[in-house]
DNA sequence: TGAAATAATAAACTAAAGTTAATGACATGG
DNA sequence: CCATGTCATTAACTTTAGTTTATTATTTCA
């Protein structure tokens, strides 16, 4: 499904707490954690030990890079704990999040498993947890593994149909358009959404390709009409259907 | 590489003349066609027979729809000749280009290996002829042939890569400092860029993601810079050096 | 708890992009 | 070869987005 590749970073964790409990060395804590990530959750005992063996875990402080854009890539990265965002940074500055990934998620495929650069920063938005899955590790899977293959095919795949969103997601579509589409997609059906501690407008403005006093502004429209309750650690979607109007009838 | 995702519409067409030439239900003349795409060149024979024979070529007109979005996709095609382009558009009727195809470029790999929904809109810019290739059957390959899986997952990471681009370039940079990036990514270190007849300054508009009025006003001011040279068959670039730092240094 | 830092809001302004509409240039086909 | 349609160009204008700066909440943590 497509749902993974949203961007959840408004909601829970989606791992248990214990995961990123004590203990943080181990390396059958490690497994378990990466099999919960599609692509190694249909490996054999054998390789999965064989990819722990390689793996390194690391951590962050919030606000530490993990990788900038164009260097050699390490790796295949599994967040263990901890919110991280991908972006893109201008010669003039400004920024363009790509994506979120929290608990769970994997990070840097396209890295891997294009050039072998890294193309695009990662930061920790809080402190964070990761663990490495070594480039040479991961190719080496994927030619043993065609189960394995065919589940990247698909990721990947989808990551297209992700970016090629954002793409018609700023072309097409006003500021206030992308933030509903935006709000909605966090929604998920849900009345709420729950915001992190780090999403504030600016890191919502940065992903909805704008600055912050502009997504204020938005955001103050939206309160304006009735259409949401703003909060600062939770949005309220009053009226779900104007906001889907305006989500996709608009410019 | 990254190269063959580019957008080469305004050059020369890359299958030799011959390609395109008498007899064009011939099945061996499918293969020809094929093997020269990535993904099928190192098929061995038996393989390519088993392909082309569940293989269905197609002809369109100047202006005609070859697929739209959201329809099931049947499979993924390639070009045999002519020019295509695959296209977003917003419900205000407002177009973003993703890519424009040529001969020999494979199109439509998204839809059959994620949802197998077509992803885009699809319509041809001249006469063209293409071939398609059962959704079934390259699902089947893909499970059979692990080097064709590797070249999709290398291809899908490209295109991952060049949707990234297209976002940053939306997001990042004004009007013209895409268009200059445009420009130079088109003429590929050459000082000069050869125009198809369907290359008009609309479609140079959509690609980039703007309106024609829009794109001229940025021609204007290149061309009364004196960085290049205007013309309905071709573009000449006169400073290469100014237009770089256009592309990257704005906005 | 209260001072400093961060985030949100506000207003006034600038700049960029988009709209509309009119005109000029070119190309194509009857 | 002229008429028609498409494309390019221009100008005047509107709208949207971005900038700057200042003020007001909120957090954070010393």
């Amino acid at each position: 499904s497509n749902k993974n590749l949203m961007n959840e970073f408004l909601t829970q964790n989606k791992l248990q707490p214990s995961l990123k409990s004590k203990n943080p060395c181990a390396k059958d804590n490690m497994a378990v954690i990466l099999s919960k990530v599609p692509y190694f959750s249909e490996l054999d005992t054998d390789a999965m030990q064989h990819v722990t063996a390689a793996c390194i875990r690391q951590t962050y402080e919030a606000g530490e890079i993990v990788f900038i854009e164009g260097e050699p890539c390490i790796g295949l990265y599994v967040v263990e704990s901890g919110w991280l965002r991908g972006v893109k940074i201008s010669s003039m500055g400004r920024e363009q999040v790509i994506r979120f990934v929290g608990p769970g998620d994997a990070f840097n495929e396209v890295g891997v498993l294009s050039g072998g650069v890294n193309v695009v920063m990662v930061e920790a938005l809080e402190p964070a947890s990761i663990i490495i899955v070594r480039r040479e590790v991961l190719l080496n899977l994927i030619d043993r593994y065609p189960s394995l293959a065919k589940c990247i095919i698909e990721n990947l795949a989808n990551r297209v149909l992700y970016a090629m969103s954002l793409v018609t997601d700023l072309s097409l579509h006003s500021v206030e358009s992308r933030l509903a589409r935006f709000l909605l997609e966090q929604a998920e059906e849900k009345d709420f959404i729950n915001r992190k501690s780090w999403a504030t407008q600016a890191a919502i403005a940065a992903r909805i390709g704008t600055v912050p006093v502009v997504i204020n502004r938005a955001f103050r429209a939206f309160v304006e009409d009735e259409l949401i309750e703003l909060e600062r650690d939770q949005i309220k979607i009053l009226n779900q259907n104007q906001l889907k109007k305006i989500a996709d009838s608009q410019e």
